[in-house]
DNA sequence: TAGTGGTCTAGACCACGTC
DNA sequence: ACGTGGTCTAGACCACTAA
């Protein structure tokens, strides 16, 4: 049994916790790949040298902060992107009578930039380091309802383009099989404004009518930012859903 | 040990889940009140008959969703609005800075209507049962930042007044010692708005001028609503914050 | 020192999915 | 029939708090 770096040190952690890191480096490491079966309970326990219980608790968290899903009978697997349910889970827009409506993702624009001092900071690139933004448009039913502007390290999505969102599924699903990086976590910052002329009329709204603005951070294993947008949202047929806990 | 219940029914559910609908019911029924010390993991377990570990997985849950504190060496405690960590759980509206600030709470009026056809479905009363409606506006630091209207039931909330709440403390503190109604969680609903002349004239902005509008639904012990509110948000130096998991 | 929650183990059995 | 995760038990020991 591994009880080592307990004693008194300040940085103590259960055994649990060091499991749950080991196996945080299998997923930051690509070993196993959104979607993929990890190996089985008793399997991973015979390996890390504890008991089957121990592994249990480690993975019971990573299954509370959504990055695998257990599934009885079946197996333990790494979250994805692709399946039906988390595909919504980044998205808090709803309508306002509750119908659910079919979504489309409508690429407008993809360039190439150097990061200003703002957008170095957020991702944690250097300043001047390359980058890709990307605009695009997202349809709920008939109706546009939010304009978004997203920046990217290009080093991370190098061939990112126009024709390369188009052709994918979800955009976090794209990211997921073409360049490994898995979204987990973000931050949203979200406020009020007035519609300037662009959003305006993308979103088919009077100049100046009130929108909500979503900036959102974006983190992928290891609370490393890989993604910075800032989203348009109307509001006049839906609303930002949030449940306090 | 009692399995019963599990025997092929539809409505099976697990003992630790048993457990937790019992201690469940000793939160609802106000015999654990807010702040105090609930029996201990093997009390509990001798109590009802099962093991500590069977019991520890149910306060687990309720751990998680913030209806118990768990306090090593010391015991497990009904969660409280008046503690501090706790009391900002539900204004999610932080200064752009970061700079934490002084929060004022200042009552305007409270007077006592009948319950429309809207008000009685969101809080589950009759059409027409009295209700009490509380305005009041809420200061960060000097700033006027959030204007808000409050439907409460009158039956819940016999003696509510602006008096009543000048001399209180946090108003889901005053809810929780006052009432013994406990705040558990919340819906709520963004949208961004024109600012009509009220608000605009309270929150010392421009009419017209955009602000994020917060409907909260809030809910005590098993689900059940007790407070709706309309909240109007200034943007102008703080942000809602949001974290996507 | 005594009592609390926190961790870890080992083993039994149940529920589910697949073959 | 077999392997997976899900539940439950019993007991040991650790870490923290308070008297």
């Amino acid at each position: 049994m591994n009880r080592a770096s307990s004693l008194h040190a300040p940085t103590f952690s259960p055994l649990y916790r060091q499991i749950k890191q080991l196996i945080m480096g299998n997923l930051e490491s690509g070993e196993w790949g959104p979607g993929d079966a990890i190996p089985s309970e008793s399997e991973l326990a015979g390996r890390f040298g504890v008991s089957q219980g121990t592994v249990r608790k480690a993975i019971d968290e990573m299954a509370a902060e959504n990055l695998l899903v257990r599934q009885q009978g079946k197996g333990t697997f790494v979250a994805t992107h692709k399946d039906p349910g988390s595909a919504f889970r980044f998205l808090r827009l709803v309508p306002n009578d509750g119908v659910p409506q079919v979504s489309q993702s409508i690429p407008l624009e993809c360039w190439r930039a150097k990061a200003g001092p703002d957008v170095a900071r957020t991702l944690a690139l250097e300043p001047g380091a390359p980058i890709t933004i990307l605009r695009r448009l997202l349809k709920l039913g008939d109706e546009p309802v939010v304009f978004d502007e997203i920046y990217l390290s290009s080093e991370l999505f190098p061939d990112l383009s126009l024709e390369v969102v188009r052709a994918g599924d979800s955009l976090y699903g794209l990211f997921e099989s073409r360049y490994g990086v898995c979204m987990v976590r973000a931050d949203e910052r979200l406020r009020a404004v007035a519609a300037d002329r662009v959003s305006a009329e993308l979103l088919q709204v009077a100049e100046g009518s009130p929108l909500l603005v979503v900036e959102r951070v974006t983190f992928t294993y290891g609370r490393k930012p890989v993604e910075w947008r800032r989203g348009f949202y109307s509001t006049r047929n839906h609303h930002y859903r949030n449940e306090l806990g």
